[in-house]
DNA sequence: ATACTATTTGAGTATGTACTCTAATTTGAG
DNA sequence: CTCAAATTAGAGTACATACTCAAATAGTAT
């Protein structure tokens, strides 16, 4: 992957690997229609990636990336910021962000690097959660703010979960709740 | 399944289901694996369940009943019962729970029939919270407490959703300061 | 005992999947 | 221009899976 051709073909793939999974959902979405959705064939998915779910991995990896308030990593994210993000996410890429949480779950039983990518990712938005809660209350020790932070995040994503399950379901409103109760 | 040689053999295959994906997760528990370990051939296995899927999704039924503080749904339940319940769910039948998720996650896109089971057993588990919440704080109004319970069930969600990746990960810890939370 | 139905047998089918391999073609640095 | 390396072509493989079916057997109500 040196080449443009390669780079674009890439892009290529991982767009249509994420198309896929928005439209067919993870079941439907197989090298067969990524490939042909993506005009390539076998053989250069496979010379482009190693596998199946690292593809997916990635289409899911670089939608989540792209709506992060803060890119770059310079702490200047508020927790409304964080948590608006978050909302949007799962508003505007729902079926990503059921893949997002089927990956996690499987991650568990699944090979130790997997695992540790998905555990790494959590505890760096953990770390982005307590860190703005700290900035909107500095008085809480460093402990409490951790403990929270984590509580939030896990608290997100079970309302993201049922999110999943019934479309209807108003996962801003609850969010705002459990904000309330995080900074509260 | 009129004879009692049905029952039985039905009773061991949900056995053998549930001990499969405690110790193979779900992509491991194969039909061949049940019958196996069931000591029974696909086509017994097919003259009792319809589908494997039937058959993994009243394995887990039956464990959730399993540690269910109020079989009866007499009404007896308090807060802390039915935390104390989905706790030892999520430690004792770890991969079950995963299982339960994971059914959970892929129902919003798979039949209706299995989303509506899904959707309906969430909600009579919000309505147990919702009710124990308002024995515990009467004063509370009945949109605040569904509101307070919808909100704590998903977190215990996401909680365990968490801990089906971090197994270090205390449930019991964060299902408390959920509770406080709620009850607060 | 009879007869009807439930249960079991067990080989077999149909299907779909992720992935491979070798040869041809294209790319672009020096 | 050249040539080694990157990319693409595309048929093909290996394999596993959920599920079926017709025939044999066992169970039980009468």
């Amino acid at each position: 992957m040196r080449y443009k051709a390669g780079l674009e073909t890439r892009d290529r793939i991982l767009e249509s690997t994420r198309a896929q999974i928005a439209e067919l959902g993870l079941e439907g979405t197989t090298i067969k229609t990524i490939c042909e959705d993506a005009g390539v064939l076998p053989g250069s998915f496979y010379n482009l990636f190693d596998s199946k779910e690292q593809a997916i991995l990635t289409a899911v990896r670089v939608a989540i990336d792209a709506v992060d308030p803060d890119p770059d990593h310079a702490g200047t994210d508020t927790l409304d910021d964080l948590i608006n993000a978050y909302i949007r996410f799962v508003d505007e890429q729902g079926d990503l962000a059921r893949v997002y949480i089927r990956i996690a779950v499987a991650a568990g039983r699944s090979s130790p690097e997997l695992k540790g990518r998905v555990l790494r990712h959590h505890e760096g938005r953990v770390k982005r959660f307590s860190d703005a809660l700290l900035r909107e209350r500095p008085d809480l020790s460093q402990e409490e703010a951790d403990n929270r932070a984590e509580a939030l995040v896990s608290a997100l994503n079970g309302v993201t979960l049922h999110r999943t399950i019934d479309t209807e379901f108003d996962v801003g409103h609850f969010a705002r709740i459990l904000k309330r109760v995080a900074t509260g």
